[in-house]
DNA sequence: GCTTGCCTTGACGCCAGCGGCAAGGTTTAG
DNA sequence: CTAAACCTTGCCGCTGGCGTCAAGGCAAGC
C-alpha cells in the first residue's frame, strides 16, 4: 500500500502521514524507488491516532497507544501507559469543563445584567425585535 | 501616565498594550519625546479587555466593550454590539460545553474498558499499585 | 560626562498540526 | 514520445497574543 492509498483509506492526507512518520508515530518500508510502503496494520494505527486527536489528545499523548497497538494489543488502550494517559487526560477534561462551566455562568450573569441595565436605561426598547 | 505604569497598574506589559494599539483597542497621546500618554480612562479600556480576555474572548470580540466604555457608559457590556457578542459568546461556550462533555464521556468508558481488560487478562496485577 | 532607567520602532520566535507550493523522479497508458 | 498520475524532499505560511531581543533616543541624578 503506497501513502495515497493509506491517505484515502485513513480518511486523511499523504502530508498529514508524512508528518506523523517525521514525529515518529507511522512507519513506513521503502521500495526500491523510495516510494513509502505500509503494512496494512499501519491504517488501524493512522485510524487511533485520528480517533485520538479528535479528541483532543496531542501527537505525545497519542505515542503510547500506538505503542501499544505496535505490541500487537487489538486495542490501543489496554497498556498500562495508554491508561496513564486516559487518566490524565480525563482530569484535564474535567478541570476544563469546570472552568468553561464557571466561565459559562460569569457570562450568563454578565448577559442578564447588561439588558436588565438595557431595560431600566430604555425601557420602550423591545427585547427582541425580530 | 506613561506606558510603564499603565502596564504596572494593569497588571500586564508594555508590549501588550503596544499590541492593543496597534489593534486599534488603546488609545494614547504623544508627548514633544514622542513617549506615549494615557488618559486615566484607559487604565479601565486595558482592564476590560483582560477581563475579556481572560474568559476566552479574542481581540475582535473586544471590541464592541472597548467602543463601550468610550461612548461613555460605566460598563462595557450595555451597548447592543456588546450584548451581540456576549450572546454569540455564550453560545459557543454552551456548543463546546456539550462537545467537551461528550468527550469526557467517552474518556471514561475507554478507561474503564481498559482497566477490565486489564483486569481480564492478568487478573493478579492491583489496580493502584500505588 | 556617564550611568541608569525610562521610552521608541522593528522584527523574529513560539506553539501544533498540518496546507500548499516548488522542483524534481517514476511508472503506466495511449 | 508524451501526458497523467503517482511519488520524493524541503521549506514557507497560518492562527493569536503576545515574549524577547536589537538598536537607539531621551531624561535625570551624580
Amino acid at each position: 500500500m503506497l501513502i495515497g492509498e493509506l491517505a484515502e483509506r485513513a480518511g486523511t492526507s499523504t502530508r498529514t502521514l508524512r508528518y506523523y512518520e517525521a514525529h515518529g508515530l507511522v512507519h513506513a518500508e521503502r521500495s526500491a524507488n523510495g516510494y513509502r510502503v505500509y503494512d496494512e496494520a499501519e491504517l488501524r494505527v493512522v485510524r487511533e491516532i485520528r480517533a485520538l486527536l479528535d479528541v483532543g489528545f496531542g501527537l505525545d499523548d497519542v505515542r503510547p497507544f500506538v505503542a501499544c497497538l505496535r505490541a500487537g494489543n487489538t486495542s490501543g488502550d489496554v497498556c498500562p501507559d495508554s491508561v496513564q494517559v486516559l487518566r490524565r487526560k480525563l482530569a484535564e477534561v474535567d478541570a476544563y469543563l469546570d472552568r468553561l462551566g464557571a466561565v459559562r455562568e460569569q457570562l450568563h450573569t454578565q448577559l442578564t445584567h447588561a439588558i436588565a441595565h438595557r431595560e431600566r436605561t430604555c425601557p420602550k426598547r423591545r427585547q427582541l425585535p425580530r
